[in-house]
DNA sequence: ATGAAAGCGCTAACAA
DNA sequence: TTGTTAGCGCTTTCAT
C-alpha cells in the first residue's frame, strides 16, 4: 500500500491541509507544527503523488517532444538541449516519435494531448501547419524547431526556433566562391526544407557571382552517404571540370569526398568541399571536411526556454528565432 | 473551458457511467445509445483526461528510461527500439538524462516515481545497484539494458538484457587470431563494464592461445577516435611489432585507423584490425571496418516488452537475455 | 495557524 | 441496459 497525504497528516496529528501547506509552502505554518510534519515526511518516506496533483491543478509540468527520426543526430542533438532545460526548469519531456509521417504526427500529437501535457515541442515536417491549426484550437503552447513555416503567420501564430539556414548556406557558398569557378550542389530531399534552403542560396549565389545557372549543376539525394556519393558521380559525368561542390549536409559530402577521391580528384587541390551541420565525422575524414556548424544543443535550449516562457507568462508569442550557423574551415576547401 | 466526460453524458442524453462504459467497452451498452455518445463525442471532439483515468486506476501507462548519455549512438538505438515497442502496446515512455552521475540517476529515478510511471528502464552504470535496492522496495517493474549486474541475483533481483559482451568480444578476438601473433587491445574507460568484458575476453583468448601475456599489450583510453588515437600511439612505441588491435569501441577503432595509418603502417596487410559495435561510419573508414554488430534497436525492443510482459502479467522476472552479436567483416581484417 | 470539506475527471460498484 | 454515487490523492477555499 502506498502512503498518502493523510497517512502523513494521521501520524503527525494534523489536517490534510497543514501537510499540503509544508510541502508546498503555500500558507501560514507554525514551525513547530512544520518541523513535525517534516520529520513525519521523511519518516514514512512520503513523496507526493504527481498525478493527484496533475488532477487538481489542471497542469501536468510535462512537456511532449515531436520527433521525426530518432536515427538522426542532428535531431537528437537538439532533443539533449531541450531536455536539459526541462529538467532545469522542473519539467519533464515524453519522447514521442512520429518517424516523418503525417498521420503518425497527428496521432503523436493527439497522445500528448491526451496525456495532457502542458506543452508541444514540433519538429517542423511538411504536415506540421497543418496539425498546428487543430493544436491551436486546444491552446496548448508550442514552439516548432527546425524548420520554418511557409504558412502566413496570421495563419499559425507560433514560436519558432531554427539555425540561420539561409546565413549557413550563405557562408559555406561565399567560401566555395572564393576558389570555385565551376560549383555544382549535392541537393538533399525536396521534401526537407533544409535541402530546400541550401538548394535556393546555391542557386542564387551563383547569380550574385555572375555565373550562368545551369540546371546541370544540381543533383538530388538521400541525405545520406549513399545518396551524396550517387550524386557526385552523376554530377562529375556531367560537369568534368567541376571544381567545387556544396553538399546539402554533411552524410552527403562524405559521399562526395570518396567518390571524388575514386575518380581521382584531389580535394582541395582539385575540388573544394563544403559540408552542413559539422556532424562528429566532419572532422575525422579525409581530408577533414569544412563545414557549417549547426549548433543543435544550443537550438534545442533556447526552443524550451521559449516554449517555458509562453507557457508560465502565458503570452503568445510568434517570434521567429534564428541560431547563427558558424563556419568551420578544415581542409576540404 | 476543456470538454468532461460530463458534457457528453448531459449532451448525449444518458448518464456520465454509460459513456464511460462506450469509451472502455466496459460493459453492456444498447447499440443505439453507443452510437448517439459516439457521435457526441465526435461532435464535441471530446478526449478523456488521462490523468483523471490515471488516477483512478492507480496506473499511468508510462514507463520511465534513465540514459547516462544522450549524446551516444549506441544508446540512442536502443532509446529508439524501446519507443517503439512501448508506443505499439499503448504506453508513453518520459525520457531522463542521468548524464552517467550516481546521485542524478537517483534522482531521476525518484521523478520517475513521482510521475508515478509503471516501469522503468535503467542503462546499467556503476551506480545501478543500489539504486535497484530502493527500487525494489518500491515495488516497481524494472529492467536493466546493455549492462550485467555483477551483485548476487538474491540481492536484486530484475531482468537484464544486453549485447551477449563476452561471445561478441571472443567473436572479434578470434577473428584477429587467425591472422596476428602480436595483438594489442585498446580498451575503453574501466568504469565501463563493456569495455571490462572486451578486456577480459582479449587476456582470456591471449591464453588460449598460448600467447603470453603483457601488461603492456594494453592501453586504456576514452571511448572516442582521440582516445584510440592515443591509445595506438603509445601502444605502437611500447609494441613496434603489433599485427593485430582489438579495439574496445568503433569510435576508438577509428583513430587506431588513424595512427597507423600515420606511423605508416598497411591496413590489413601489416596489421589487422576489428572493432565493436558497427556505427554508421564503421562501413566507411579506410579501409572499412571489421567490427562486431551491436543490435541495439532490437535490444531495446526486447527489453521493452519483457517489462512490459512483468508489468502486465505481474510475474516478476530477474532473466538475463543475451542478445547475439554479430561478426561485419569487412577489410581491416 | 489549522481542520474540514469541496471538488478535479474519471472508473467501477451498486441499484434500479 | 442504465443512472447514481463513492472514491482515487491532492489543493484550496472557508470556517474556526
Amino acid at each position: 500500500m502506498r502512503i498518502t497525504i493523510k497517512d502523513v497528516a494521521r501520524r503527525a496529528g494534523v489536517g490534510v491541509g497543514t501537510v499540503s501547506r509544508v510541502i508546498n509552502r503555500s500558507g501560514p505554518v507554525k514551525p513547530e507544527t512544520k518541523a513535525r510534519v517534516e520529520a513525519t515526511i521523511r519518516e514514512l518516506n512520503y513523496m507526493p503523488n504527481e498525478i493527484a496533483r496533475s488532477m487538481v491543478r489542471g497542469t501536468t509540468r510535462t512537456v511532449a517532444v515531436v520527433i521525426p527520426d530518432m536515427g538522426m543526430s542532428v535531431l537528437m542533438g537538439m532533443v539533449q538541449g531541450l531536455n536539459e532545460v526541462a529538467y532545469e526548469r522542473g519539467y519533464t519531456v515524453i519522447a514521442l516519435d512520429s518517424k516523418g509521417e503525417a498521420d503518425r504526427e497527428r496521432r503523436m500529437v493527439r497522445v500528448a494531448r491526451e496525456k495532457r501535457v502542458d506543452g508541444l515541442v514540433l519538429f517542423g515536417t511538411p504536415g506540421t501547419t497543418g496539425v498546428l491549426r487543430q493544436i491551436r484550437k486546444w491552446g496548448l503552447p508550442v514552439v516548432v524547431l527546425d524548420r520554418l513555416l511557409t504558412s502566413s503567420l496570421e495563419d499559425v501564430q507560433v514560436p519558432q526556433v531554427a539555425i540561420d539556414h539561409i546565413g549557413g548556406a550563405r557562408l559555406a557558398m561565399d567560401l566555395l566562391l572564393r576558389y570555385s569557378r565551376r560549383p555544382v550542389h549535392v541537393a538533399g530531399p525536396m521534401n526537407a526544407s533544409s535541402a530546400l534552403y541550401r538548394l535556393q542560396v546555391f542557386g542564387d549565389m551563383l547569380a550574385e557571382h555572375d555565373i550562368p545557372f545551369d540546371q546541370r549543376f544540381i543533383e538530388q539525394g538521400e541525405f545520406t552517404y549513399e545518396g551524396g556519393y550517387r550524386a557526385t558521380l552523376a554530377l562529375l559525368e556531367r560537369v568534368p571540370d567541376l571544381d567545387g561542390v556544396f553538399a546539402a549536409n554533411d552524410f552527403m559530402a562524405l559521399g562526395v569526398l570518396r567518390a571524388l577521391a575514386e575518380s581521382g580528384r584531389r580535394v582541395p587541390d582539385d575540388v573544394r568541399v563544403v559540408g552542413f551541420d559539422d556532424i562528429f565525422m566532419a572532422a575525422l575524414s579525409n581530408p577533414p571536411l569544412t563545414t557549417i556548424h549547426h549548433p543543435t544543443t544550443e537550438i534545442g535550449r533556447l526552443a524550451m526556454n521559449i516554449l517555458l516562457d509562453v507557457m508560465e507568462r502565458g503570452q503568445a508569442s510568434s517570434d521567429v528565432t534564428l541560431v547563427p550557423a558558424r563556419l568551420v574551415r578544415r581542409q576540404s576547401c
